[in-house]
DNA sequence: AATAATACCTTGCATTACAAGGTATTATGT
DNA sequence: ACATAATACCTTGTAATGCAAGGTATTATT
């Protein structure tokens, strides 16, 4: 799958899921992989970037079957920039449709 | 609008463009633009890469107002390119929404 | 003669995704 | 007991692309 058709979005799908409940970081890989594919790499990078914005803030908690996780947690400011950004991305790829379509 | 959306779909945009009949890479600019912004400073380079990548071929043709203008072609291996990368886009923007809406 | 519009182009910066590496904890198999 | 896998965190360097800001040259307009 091209990689440049992610940039931007990843971000997105990483908040639609923060929306609905606290997730921790590799919990967010599996989650969001389940549809697109997305590297460590790429989340753990992203979630210190929300944090630095705080759009997030974070807490740890122990796991009885692993190493202690760390829970992200939206902040309102990361509610109104998560709806911001996604009638953005709706309006995008409105737009991306409409320009490929125009001959019908 | 974030730009990072565009990374990957605009040279989709400009080969829809390409794939109707020739278009010179400022009309292309001023074509896409309709839709979605495209700077020159992007246009111009990706337009190099078609080529290099024989993606299109060019030709000078002159304007009777301004200076000559260079037409850019599709050729077979673009429009495979083209249709490739338009199944890879529906796909890929077909699971965002996949996942955008996985709680309905 | 001066400005605007057309049409081409390049350089350097910002951003983001990922492969590939690393550390530490707990679970599982032998 | 020991090795491997799985879980969970992280960082570094590279690749890719879009754009602002600059430039050149031609023709049109004032």
């Amino acid at each position: 799958m091209n990689t440049q058709f992610k940039k931007g979005i990843l971000e997105i799908c990483v908040l639609s899921y923060l929306a609905e409940k606290d997730y921790y970081g590799y919990e967010l890989v599996e989650a969001v992989s389940e549809h697109i594919k997305i590297s460590e790499g790429t989340v753990y990078p992203l979630l210190r970037r929300f944090s630095n914005d705080e759009l997030v803030n974070t807490y740890l908690k122990e796991s009885n079957s692993g190493p202690p996780r760390k829970y992200y947690h939206l902040t309102e400011a990361g509610k109104k920039y998560y709806d911001d950004q996604l009638n953005d991305w709706m309006e995008f790829s409105n737009s991306v449709n409409k320009l490929l379509r125009r001959k019908e």
